[in-house]
DNA sequence: GAAAGGTGTATGGTCTGACCATATTTGGTC
DNA sequence: GACCAAATATGGTCAGACCATACACCTTTC
């Protein structure tokens, strides 16, 4: 097992026998180095991996807010894992979609009142000048609607896509010519987790969903 | 912004640039760090966050498969971001299950034969002899469920989510105390697979995940 | 005594150069 | 041709140095 692996499974148990949580902080890597009896380097780099997964954030300079904090962001790995995935294999934006068709069914049928932020980027949507900056807020209603059913776990997931979306749901602007029967999808959503109508909720996100993918519309309501 | 960021980023353009694949080679460390103007170590921290990734495996020695060589492994990474984050947040059991009952229940109703490795999985159990080789066939067999529906980003997340699912299940086997009941499940799951029959095989993940946590029973039939 | 400013210092970030372990390549020997 | 030993390229690790940053502390000033 190299070194950095080993320093990583003592800071690893270290957290969890010290009942250390977000916001405590570690050794300095100096300290850390002594304590493990390896060098500077190995605690870096397991310190690098921690930094990847979203666990630590370090600071430079001197103070209580210096050195290694824990943290707890799994967001931007989820996003770097997809991205650099998605270049290399041949993971299709089929799968991405399916993904992203799931959650959302699955957040509509469970949110029983619109968060703010939702009702803002539906306002937001209505002065867009440009495709882009429509997709901007289209995104943020969506993810806005899945941070309110409340599952951190989904939530991260569907932030990760959050660039595949976007990048899809231009095209899907494009293709469509205009965004008029987006924007109604949206109200009818809204309206929907407003009256507190699960069932219609779903149904309002499929039909949005399958308007913007036709290709999804196969195996949408096998559920 | 660090040093090793750049590096990564110029990593990150040149397999787009230069079209590499899984199984190419990056040039070596040192190499790399001449050609990039930075410190080897530099270079390393930057490899250190690909392999995290799940991008790059790096092996000793000499010859054609030494060196930093592209691979796509996102399993082990999902499954470290969900240790770590799951210890250092209050990130509840029952997200956990809701995220598997959702993939499981999507992916029953997608596969219309179950493969080898399912129907080997169900013989397995009959003849385990504890509750814990119970459940590595227990998990297996929704490990090859899930993989069959044929979405990796899916399949990548239930296999993240194996350890915690591991554990929830010894614990469920000694609640109930006897594997009968959770086994006729499984048949019941596999023969309406075999069947066709893809509401049947839904509702037969549902019956046997609602059966093995009661506590999920009040949102399974929302969709 | 309080405010202002300068100095000290602990922190992460980077670099250099060296040595080690490993595994292939190379070339010599029989 | 087969076998064995040396050379070599690779990642892994270490030690020590220096830099930039940001807070802590002390001195000066009013």
């Amino acid at each position: 097992m190299r070194t950095f692996e080993t320093v990583l499974a003592q800071i690893e148990q270290r957290i969890a026998a010290d009942g250390l949580t977000v916001g405590d902080r570690l050794p300095g890597e100096r300290q850390l180095a002594e304590q493990l009896g390896v060098s500077r380097s190995s605690v870096r780099e397991a310190l690098r991996v921690l930094e990847t997964l979203g666990v630590v954030s370090s600071q430079v300079g001197r103070g209580p807010d210096a050195g290694a904090v824990l943290i707890s962001r799994p967001d931007g790995t989820l996003a770097d894992l997809l991205r650099l995935n998605l270049g290399l294999t041949t993971m299709s934006a089929r799968e991405v979609l399916d993904t992203r068709l799931m959650i959302e069914r699955w957040s509509a049928a469970r949110v029983t009142s619109a968060p703010a932020a939702m009702t803002e980027a539906l306002a937001a949507m209505d002065t867009a000048a440009s495709p882009e900056e429509f997709v901007t807020h289209d995104v943020a209603f969506h993810v806005a609607l899945t941070d309110a059913a409340g599952n951190r776990l989904l939530s991260a997931v569907l932030r990760a896509l959050r660039d595949a979306l976007v990048s899809n749901a231009v095209e899907a602007v494009r293709r469509l010519g205009h965004t008029g029967d987006l924007q109604a999808d949206h109200r009818r959503i809204h309206a929907a987790i407003e009256a507190g109508d699960a069932a219609e909720a779903v149904e309002a996100v499929t039909a949005h969903l399958a308007r913007a993918y036709p290709g999804l519309s196969l195996t949408q309501n096998v559920f």
